[in-house]
RNA sequence: GGGAGAAUUCCAGAGUGGCCAAAUGGGACAGACUGUAAAUCUGCUGGCAACGCCUUCGGUGGUUCGAAUCCAUCUUCUCCCA
């Protein structure tokens, strides 16, 4: 199988640098792509690196990730108009093994294949590296007329975001550092990144060169993922999609995939899933006859869930989404076990309150506003009621003042409070 | 240094003594339609024990029966001249 040719149907390169493809069917060919370790989970924005990764590995080659310990201390200027915050070693250390742990379900680094994937931080080659030695051996080797010469450099010089320091300055001769150091310890022969990636690599391959005077490192980019109205991809208004689900349930994780556009999908099935350029392609005529059944998104969010997660993850994310979505009553809800409930509303705000206060009788309108604030007023509520916006338990509510009681509980202590279609708030008596 | 103007509810932007909780547009939220989409249409957008009451129009103090509207002063911003 050939790497580029996969890339390039799947719509992942940007830019590619001359003789990629050559040196790729020359040999097995090492190739890394830098992860910035500022969390100690993955989001998806991490994805398309890593499913770079994993076609590379797929087509017989050793991917390298290499965790950006040092790099991550400086901060990279691309595409960032204000100085970052820095990280200490410990948490660096953390995010490294969270990292590493997310990565090997996706990636084969334990196995005895030549091929077998390779983590490194830069940390543990620039620590010990001293100011001057590195002025020296590196910084000489680079113009800082081709430094400046950067976009990403060029942007901070022209009077956009707060000017730049010269730590971030020093970035790409860093990252560009790192690339001589694989080249020369692993034989890494290829850089993979973002497109917002490809000033700094050339800074790498540019330091091989006229370091070793060797030309036979190359890059390969792939673009940044857009969303086709424009907006930033991954976010969401309750921030990152993480790969964590500590941090994003899978739930929300597969609600999310499920919830792209028409557009979208057709080029995130391609990036962000293994399948074949047959089935995709069969997948894409058939949604394109009947886009209304959306089959194209639930096989995105099925591959990309069970990928992430896990196949039992994935189902039990089918099933919260049927009682949340589909047209489920109040009688399926009481039907549900305790634990299974919480799992579907796993996520959604939960607010406590007394079981006694149920227990006596509680007008709805104090309930959701004052014991809970779920909602920041009675006039709120009265208007959401009168609108035919809410629901308690599945049931429209009809009168914003009814009296709750024990009567109304799921499974002896949940009230299940709905907002038009989508926002839930659960209510746990004790 | 001198002069002119502006500050209104989430945003933009009307309002220049009672008819102002404040036009209109946008956004947000909800309803219908739908595919958990887009577009469209409808409602709604200070609070409350609600045909009424209370708190809002940069801050403070005043004039008035009555002030977002007039006066004084302070703060911030914009523009013009040097």
């Amino acid at each position: 199988m050939n790497f580029v040719e996969e890339l390039s149907w799947r719509g992942m390169i940007h830019d590619i640098m001359p003789g990629t493809e050559e040196q790729l069917s020359k040999e097995m060919t090492t190739a890394y792509v830098g992860i910035d370790p500022s969390a100690d989970s993955l989001h998806i924005g991490h994805l398309v690196s890593i499913m770079m990764l994993r076609h590379l590995q797929r087509c017989g080659h050793r991917p390298i990730a290499l965790v950006g310990g040092a790099t991550g201390m400086i901060g990279d200027p691309s595409g960032k108009s204000q100085e970052r915050n820095l990280l200490n070693e410990e948490t660096l250390r953390h995010n490294q093994e969270c990292i590493k742990r997310q990565l090997s379900k996706l990636i084969d680094f334990d196995s005895t294949a030549p091929n077998a994937a390779v983590m490194v931080n830069n940390y543990d080659w620039m620590k010990e590296f001293s100011f001057l030695d590195f002025i020296r051996d590196v910084g000489k080797h680079i113009t800082v007329n081709y430094m400046m010469a950067k976009d990403s450099v060029k942007k901070r010089f022209n009077g956009e975001g707060d000017g730049m320091s010269f730590t971030e300055f020093t970035y790409q001769l860093v990252q560009g550092y790192d690339y001589l150091h694989l080249f020369e310890a692993y034989g890494c022969k290829l850089q993979l990144g973002g497109s917002d990636q490809w000033g700094n690599i050339t800074t790498g391959t540019e330091l091989i060169r006229r370091k070793l005077g060797r030309d036979d490192a190359f890059a390969l980019t792939c673009p940044l993922i857009k969303k086709a109205d424009g907006t930033k991809f991954g976010k969401t208004e309750n921030g990152n999609i993480w790969l964590d689900a500590r941090y994003t349930s899978p739930y929300r994780f597969y609600q999310f995939w499920l919830n792209v556009s028409d557009e979208d999908a057709k080029s995130y099935i391609k990036i962000f899933t293994m399948l074949g350029r047959d089935e995709i392609d069969a997948l894409i005529a058939e949604h394109e006859a009947a886009p209304h059944e959306r089959k194209l998104q639930k096989r995105l969010a099925e591959e990309i869930t069970v990928m992430i997660h896990s196949k039992e993850e994935y189902r039990k994310a089918v099933e919260a989404s049927g009682i949340l979505f589909g047209n489920a009553t109040s009688e399926q809800l009481r039907n549900l076990d305790e634990e299974t409930l919480l799992q579907v509303f796993d996520g959604v705000p939960q607010f406590k309150v007394a079981k006694s206060l149920i227990e006596q009788g509680v007008d709805f309108s104090a309930l959701t506003v004052e014991h809970c604030a779920i909602f920041p007023s009675k006039g709120e509520v009265r208007k959401l009621v009168q609108g035919g916006g809410l629901s308690l338990d599945k049931e429209k509510v009809a009168d914003p003042f009814m009296t709750i009681t024990a009567d109304s509980l799921i499974d002896g202590k949940y009230l299940l409070v709905q907002k038009g279609k989508k926002n839930y708030y659960l209510i746990i008596a004790e």
